[in-house]
DNA sequence: CGTATACTGGATTTGAAGCTCTCTTGATCT
DNA sequence: AGATCAAGAGAGCTTCAAATCCAGTATACG
């Protein structure tokens, strides 16, 4: 449901938001989200050209966000590599109609519930939630 | 978000639960369908290993529905395909851990709300409501 | 029986997504 | 200016889902 794309996209972009001191680099970004360097890069492009982040070239560069986390949705980066196809027409041949049939009214409010929950969501309210830990998924509690 | 091998599946079931009079061919389905012959013949294979359709071969042959369409819902035949898969544990490589992150608790929420609105719909629903139009997708309005 | 019908199963091809490699462009620091 | 660092961009490889093809097997009916 949700492309490997659009995942690392999400890593990469609350990595950024958890840090706040100046850019990361590609290779950093690597580290944190444990996705391949070379294709984390290509994804960063994609970010850059939605302007959701921008890149800083040469020594002491890297990427940084173009707005603080409260305003970037999950939304906008699912969207920005992997766009949530809503269904709109009728997916079969009929070219002649317009309605959806209840087969594909069911399926678009299932994307649309999604499409929902991504909006609501900031990039914000995922490092806020983390607190203290910096991995992007939480160690086992220390007792 | 949904592969079209399970839309696929879907179309056939509810053309199945909409026909009430005997079985239908891989043939009658593609046509009804719009979905190409070989491939269908494959997903109905899988439908039938899941017990949800059985297959009648020779004269007269064809899918039948192995259940009355009340009681298969549409999560039944998603799973039966491709299985929605939830996040149950950390998707980084991080193996010492158990909870799931911000980010990942959001996404798998989502496929959870995905996975309620399909366990809550059967074939029949989707039936019920197209009413007299035969068609999957409804046609425009006349006038 | 024999034949036409229709599902079953395996092998193969195609296409898109995921991933790598390499070269180029721009910025910083001696 | 020259060296180095890091993003940008294009070409190619790999993997997997989507789709096709073909031979095999079971069933109904004359």
């Amino acid at each position: 449901m949700i492309s490997h794309t659009a995942e690392y996209a999400l890593r990469a972009m609350v990595s950024l938001a958890d840090h706040t001191h100046g850019p990361l680099t590609s290779q950093q970004l690597a580290d944190r989200t444990q996705v391949p360097l070379g294709y984390l890069a290509k994804i960063m492009q994609q970010l850059g050209r939605a302007e959701l982040v921008v890149g800083q070239r040469g020594p002491h560069g890297g990427f940084s966000l173009t707005r603080p986390p409260e305003q970037i949705t999950i939304l906008e980066v699912v969207t920005a590599v992997d766009p949530i196809r809503r269904i709109t027409r009728c997916p079969l041949g009929l070219p002649d109609h317009q309605d959806l049939c209840p087969l594909h009214r069911r399926l678009d409010s299932a994307l649309a519930s999604v499409e929902q929950a991504f909006t609501e969501t900031s990039l914000a309210d995922m490092v806020e939630e983390t607190g203290v830990v910096k991995p992007l998924c939480s160690p086992p509690p220390k007792r």
